[in-house]
DNA sequence: TCTGGGGTCCTAGGACCC
DNA sequence: TCTGGGGTCCTAGGACCC
């Protein structure tokens, strides 16, 4: 059995638990550039506003029904995630933390009557330790686990927890569940099943998985038998071997310049740098992308990436050096740029990086005590108090976020505060 | 006006080899 | 007129997820 936990309405929650004048309120959470809604409260969905939908669409709920409006805060929700994580793998052995606001489970072995106990302890710890409400689903396959969830959230009798312990469990679900909120199916493939006369999940899962391998792909046939109960999916290992990491913004308004450009790189490779040290991993490719805005129809478009290879590094300014590079040979006059990011990829532990055959350039690559003594700096004082100078210089890329709440779990000058 | 950011996996097809 | 065939490796791009 696997259950699958999820966080309700997660941003929206994290902002309620430090702001508790939101709760029970219409709210939603805008995207970076507070460009479109990427998260609402239940009250909030309740009137009809939909996921992604431009934000300049809601204003009209502010006035009418008091709708309340942040701009996504990722320092709030990233640190929210891991305190729920850790709460989970408290009380479960074999948590994967499976995106910032969901995980799954091994729960075998345990009888319905137990299984259900547990679910509702860890749903009352995580709210008790974090402020979040969590629903519980619980099923022979992830895929039908991710049912299970579903319909924990949406039937208020089930109190958040739902458990499926034999596939036909879910058979009257599936019926009623049209196969674009299968967990892997997305819009493209629906529409090409639904040619097929394959509407709804139950359907799905009654089609020849020979049939969907040749016609769609492997993945879909895996699907089909995890909504039969056959696990295909198996819970992964943590971490360790994560293969690319990215990290890239929208600017707050458009930059034509080189010069424009180079601090909002430098601040994501910087970024991206820290991450590697966090997960003990070194890249040995760097790709740097630069774009226009697509949604700008009447202005010149462009969209460009250059790669380059390295000997593995996790050196920031080395990656920079590079990534700076790569920038230069991309960059063209004449448009009006919209977004760059840098994606580090081909990476490795750290501990496995090859002997370099000439040991000085080694260590001018990767100067681990430059990169540690960066490191304590900037932990002590504030994430980028040492940065490289191609940081600094104009800040126009930074993008725009009218309504951000403080970050009130990790920034000391941020806490909120009680007055007893 | 505003149009997210960070990932994974799979497949097709080209290059290359013998 | 004929113009191999089978294998591997790599990359780009598609599809999906939250």
């Amino acid at each position: 059995m696997i259950a699958l936990i999820d966080c309700n309405n997660f941003y929206a929650s994290c902002e309620q638990v430090f702001q508790p004048e939101l709760k029970g309120k219409p709210l939603v959470v805008l995207s970076n550039n507070d460009g479109n809604v990427i998260a609402r409260s239940a009250e909030a969905k309740k009137l009809g506003i939909g996921m992604g939908v431009l934000s300049g669409s809601v204003r009209e709920f502010v006035r009418s029904h008091g709708l309340q409006i942040r701009s996504s805060n990722y320092a709030l929700y990233g640190d929210m995630s891991s305190r729920v994580m850790e709460t989970l793998e408290q009380l479960l052995p074999n948590v994967e933390r499976y995106s910032i606001d969901e995980a799954f489970a091994d729960v075998s072995g345990l009888s319905r009557d137990r299984l259900v106990e547990l679910c509702q302890l860890v749903r009352r710890r995580v709210l008790r330790h974090t402020g979040i409400q969590v629903s519980i689903g619980a099923a022979p396959t992830k895929t039908l686990a991710k049912v299970a969830n579903r319909l924990a959230k949406r039937r208020p009798e089930l109190a958040g927890v739902c458990i499926g312990t034999e596939p036909l469990s879910f058979s009257r679900a599936l019926e009623q569940m049209e196969t674009g909120d299968v967990w892997g199916i997305g819009r493209k493939i629906s529409r090409k099943l639904a040619e097929f006369g394959i509407t709804s999940a139950g359907q799905l899962r009654d089609a020849d998985p020979e049939w969907i391998k040749k016609r769609f792909s492997v993945v879909l046939m895996r699907t089909v038998l995890e909504l039969r109960g056959e696990s295909c999916l198996e819970l992964e290992e943590p971490e360790e071997s994560r293969k690319s990491l990215m990290c890239g913004r929208s600017f707050g308004t458009p930059l034509k310049e080189l010069e424009d450009i180079r601090p909002a790189l430098t601040h994501f490779v910087q970024n991206a740098a820290g991450r590697l040290w966090k997960y003990k991993q070194a890249a040995s490719a760097i790709t740097v992308y630069l774009s226009t805005n697509r949604f700008r129809k009447n202005i010149a478009q462009r969209s460009v990436s250059a790669s380059v290879e390295m000997g593995a590094t996790d050196n920031m300014l080395h990656l920079n050096a590079v990534a700076q590079r790569a920038l230069e040979k991309v960059f063209k006059p004449g448009f009006e740029y919209h977004r760059v990011g840098v994606l580090l990829h081909d990476l490795v532990p750290v501990k496995n990086i090859p002997e370099q055959l000439f040991e000085t350039e080694h260590k001018v690559s990767r100067s681990p005590e430059l990169m540690w003594a960066i490191k304590n700096i900037n932990s002590r004082f504030g994430r980028y108090t040492v940065v490289s100078a191609s940081a600094s210089g104009s800040s126009a890329w930074r993008a725009r976020s009218k309504s951000r709440s403080p970050a009130f779990t990790t920034c000391w000058n941020e806490l909120p505060v009680v007055h007893a």
